[in-house]
DNA sequence: GTGGTCTAGACCACT
DNA sequence: GTGGTCTAGACCACG
């Protein structure tokens, strides 16, 4: 796996598991219907509890982002990614409402914002292209 | 005040403390200098615990858009705000990241994305401007 | 532990307990990547409230002598210490320069002030070195 | 008179206060016997309260550097300062030591950390010299 | 009255 | 069991 994972980050390695893989799906690294190691062997590659790694494959599969079968294991999605729905949308705006106010009281202009946004989003499309659904 | 929390939410009160504040200052609606209610006023006002209120209030003393006077009180930094670090962008960039691949998966485009996140800003400083040094 | 409080003292618990835990780093007593006493742990230590450990710990954090690892717990800063910031040398220069003064006025000589710094610097090393980078 | 104060630092008015005048004595700025302004005088020249004055006055008064009379007001002591005290050498240590060991973790050296302490101690003594006692 | 500090006790998320 | 968060109540230094 390409997962890197920074136990010293404030951010709970459950969460960053759920980034990575979303990463991983954004960027065309996991293509729909590609199998996801086991919960244990994913746990065991990177030397963390079960529990955490289950948490993550959950979430992921609630947010319709995984398939969890008896026999395949767990696949990424393969009958269409989620949609933008209200509720993401209104995710993404809080929180880009809370970055953008940082930006802005540190003096970033609403350009620069903007285009960081776009070079951001475009990196991690880079290796193919988020054309699901 | 202009502060509405959500007790209910899973980000803890003084983050979305920090961030309303945050937002304040890059509306306009706090302009440098500008004192703020007293931590035990606010905790009043807000129905929550003047600790709570005091790490808001510390944190955004640290990150350099509080300073504690000792006449006037807790104010919002006249002397120029902190501007954009190296951490700063490496944080934004980190949150950025993690909303660009989630959009993606989605099959929201780059122009969305980006289009997105300059309005977002735009609204956040609709009162009146960014002028911080 | 190797910690002593004075519960007595003007300078809060807190601050003394940063200051301890500095020289502890700095005398080789704690190396980096060493694990601290959780805040629990070494409140009911000290026979303090595990809030005013936290208090420190916090501090420490945020200058970047400790780290909170998701599995060891907190831990002394392996990835190299802060180094001489600006800001540190204007706050040394600024206690010096108090220091410095009150010496002065009562008669120490330039000689026995630098004399009296540099062999305080060096008990405090004594165990061993202070190879930070 | 010399005096500034920052009421945004963290090191309370009244302390600052004693900061500077010992300084003033320790330059030459203010010799022995010289007056100093009426507690009013400068409580209102520097635009801060009564009582913090008294108290700097009080606190240099039991610290033996100056003296009030009834009729002459303050003065700088006369008949000569207090001299190094065991007291004072403590509390030096004690103050120095944490400084080195800040120092020390972050990799000052001894000799660059001796060699500030001097400098310090130089510049606070320029204008003339703190051979009194 | 203000912020700073300390204590105490509780719940939760994470691993 | 760990750190993180929140509440509650109290004392003190400061101005």
């Amino acid at each position: 796996m390409f997962i890197e994972l920074d136990l010293q980050s404030e951010t709970p390695i459950y969460a960053q598991l759920v980034d990575q893989i979303v990463e991983g799906i954004a960027s065309g690294a996991l293509q729909p219907g590609d199998p996801l190691p086991s919960v244990r062997r994913l746990a065991e590659d990177l030397g963390i509890n079960l529990h955490t790694v289950n948490k993550s494959y959950n979430l992921l599969k609630q947010e319709g982002f995984l398939q969890v079968h008896r026999k395949k294991g767990v696949i990424v999605q393969p009958d269409g990614m989620p949609g933008v729905t209200e509720a993401f949308e209104e995710k993404l705006r809080r929180q880009l409402r809370s970055l953008a106010a940082a930006a802005a009281v540190r003096g970033m202009t609403e350009e620069v914002f903007a285009q960081e946004s776009r070079s951001v989003y475009r990196n991690t499309i880079t290796n193919h292209g988020g054309e699901q659904h």
